[in-house]
RNA sequence: GCGCUUGUAGCUCAGUAGGAUAGAGCAACUGCCUUCUAAGCAGUAGGCCGUGGGUUCGAAUCCCUCCAAGCGUGCCA
């Protein structure tokens, strides 16, 4: 699937060395050139479609002023048969040049044709990634932190699958370890004081503390009663467990289907104790002797592998470390199930484990590179100006649900993917509500259902829009249509460089781009202009930019409404 | 202490694998609807790119110093 802005660059740059081997063979430039140079669209339109640095990378190769060089190149450009026609010498020594109306018209047809799979490219054939996002913890409802986590690892997973990468969403479920013994207690505890008062037993300080643990008791008491109080403390336990979790892991999939969030994959933990896999991660590290016993656990050489210090993997207990479950679960992901990229979203809390993990993978011979872990900032709440901490110890979390009510779907989602994952985000709960209405989501939004309106109103004096040829489509020689197209023929490449740099904030920033050019666009180009093939062709550019919205926002799963 | 991450307009952020005069949005101010949706457009104002050095034709971008903020440094996950 070749794009056309690639083949047009691609095709400078030999137009650029034919012109070099010109002025050779004229005498005028000393030599061929060596260093190599770049095509790239320039910041402002007053210095071109595209722009070289040729003469610039040169100077030194032909001890000539970069200026003089450019010159030269200029003098022997040959553009038969090209979309270019003409090209000048600006500031040091840039070449910059630009396009013809043909140009124009075909990105447009090429649009048109490829239709809702313009955008799509095969960059990334025959790549195999995991996308791990979210990943909350079972043991209790999700909060904040992990809407953008989801927002942000859905549409990264959207941007690659576009890219042409074979993409897997996948979810791990903590249901096994430690924190599931702890949520055991913890359940345990409740619904004993269900019956017997709250002062009868006393909740840990390790334990978790929030209301929806009484709620989770509650409900298992109004399923079995007190029938489990004077069972073995084990049985109880299972009993609790098996009810409660099934159910939590069943809320999370639907708070995350309200999210539009599907996965591919639930991977449970528990997995890895049952099939041997854990058992034989750790055999691994002993016989590579990656490990020693101390004060009853087994110990990880972390400090032989770049770690700070050794870890534990199994505790004097007899339970497994998350990390060695970790190693494990990675080793299925990269190993058993042989994926040739793993990428991870993790809250930026969890950093000290991105060294960790991926020394340990090197360790036992699974390629560290292959994992790759995205730190996102957690994001900090305010309210009334004040920072809302979200500590499950109090209760206090504000839950997905919570924010989903609030705030519509589309905007969160997009919202969330305003800004590079490593910056830190301070969101105001209030004004997120409030402004909602100024919310970059809808201004594109507008953008597409302003181009609705355009044709509803045209069909509504009985004028259709019609197939354009090569020739109609190159009356648009206004400024503001030139931008359009140009900007409409950057999605390939934009979705293709956000796969490249785990960016999807690249699309949404693509995105208002687009409706800001289009809204310039209907504020000095009339549609319905008298003009008849001028009209179809205004017609024509509107429905490709129609659908490059459509296609974009439909990549994040955004609503794009016909009205507003 | 050590480690990771981040410092760009009053606020929230861009700045494309050094490039041409550092850009948007919000907030403020001024204009534009008898003509396809004013949820829009045009304009004004706002900057020692945290600090100090280095690398080169050229640095917000690369290297080092320091300062500040967030997080981590559990037989928690």
């Amino acid at each position: 699937m070749s794009h056309l802005v690639k083949k047009t660059q691609d095709s400078l740059k030999s137009i650029i060395l034919n012109a070099v081997k010109k002025a050779v063979a004229a005498g005028t430039l000393p030599c061929d050139a060596e260093s190599s140079f770049n095509i790239e669209v320039p910041a402002d339109r007053l210095n071109g479609d595209f722009s070289s640095n040729a003469a610039l990378a040169w100077a030194r190769d032909f001890r000539m002023s970069p200026k003089k060089i450019a010159q030269e190149i200029c003098a022997n450009l040959d553009f038969e048969d090209t979309y270019f026609d003409k090209a000048e010498v600006a500031g040091p020594g840039f070449l910059n040049f630009y396009l013809n109306q043909r140009y124009y018209a075909d990105i447009l047809l090429d649009i048109k044709e490829k239709g809702k799979n313009y955008g799509r490219s095969d960059y990334g054939k025959g790549e195999k990634i995991n996308v791990e996002f979210v990943s909350a913890n079972p043991t209790g409802p999700m909060h904040m932190g992990n809407a953008r986590g989801g927002a942000l690892g859905d549409c990264l997973a959207a941007v690659l699958d576009f890219a042409g990468y074979d993409v897997t969403r996948e979810f791990y479920v903590n249901d096994a370890g430690n924190q599931i013994d702890k949520f055991a207690m913890s359940l345990d505890i409740r619904y004993q004081q269900i019956y017997k008062g709250e002062n009868f037993v006393e909740l840990p300080e390790d334990s978790y503390h929030g209301e929806d643990i009484k709620e989770c008791a509650r409900d298992f008491a109004d399923s079995y009663g007190d029938k489990y109080l004077d069972v073995d403390e084990q049985e109880r336990r299972k009993a609790l467990v098996d009810h409660v979790l099934p159910k939590n892991i069943q809320a999370m999939k639907d708070n995350l289907l309200k999210y539009r969030i599907e996965y591919d994959k639930w991977f449970h933990e528990s997995v890895l104790y049952n099939n041997g896999e854990l058992e034989q991660t750790l055999e691994v590290m002993k016989s590579k002797d990656l490990t020693y016993e101390k004060d009853g656990a087994l110990w990880y050489k972390a400090t032989e592998h770049g770690g700070e210090k050794d870890e534990v993997l199994v505790r004097a207990n007899g339970n497994p470390t998350y990390f060695a479950a970790d190693i494990a679960y990675h080793r299925n992901k990269l190993a058993v199930r042989k994926f040739d990229k793993a990428i991870n979203i993790w809250g930026a809390d969890h950093h000290g484990h991105v060294a960790r993990i991926k020394g340990a993978l090197d360790a036992i011979g699974v390629d560290g590179e292959r994992l790759d872990i995205i730190l996102m900032q957690l994001v900090r709440l305010t309210r009334d100006g004040e920072v809302v901490r979200m500590s499950k110890r109090t209760g206090k979390a504000i839950t997905l649900t919570d924010l989903l009510e609030d705030i519509p779907i589309d905007a969160v989602r997009f919202l969330f993917n305003m800004r590079e994952p490593s910056s830190q985000m301070e969101f105001d709960l209030d004004l997120a509500v409030e402004q909602s209405a100024k919310n970059p989501v809808y201004y594109c939004q507008y953008a597409h259902a302003r181009i609705c309106s355009i044709h509803k109103k045209l069909n509504s004096e009985n004028i259709f829009p019609r197939e354009c040829t090569q020739e109609e489509l190159e009356l648009l020689t206004m400024p503001e249509e030139k931008e359009l197209i140009r900007h409409l023929s950057s999605l390939t490449d934009e979705i293709i460089t956000a796969a490249k740099n785990y960016d999807p904030a690249r699309i949404t920033r693509y995105t208002v781009e687009l409706a800001t050019l289009l809204h310039k666009f209907y504020n000095s180009c009339r549609v319905k202009c008298g003009d008849e093939p001028l009209m179809q062709a205004r017609l024509f550019l509107c429905d490709c930019v129609r659908s490059t919205i459509k296609n974009a926002l439909d990549m994040f799963k955004i609503t794009v409404p016909e009205s507003m």
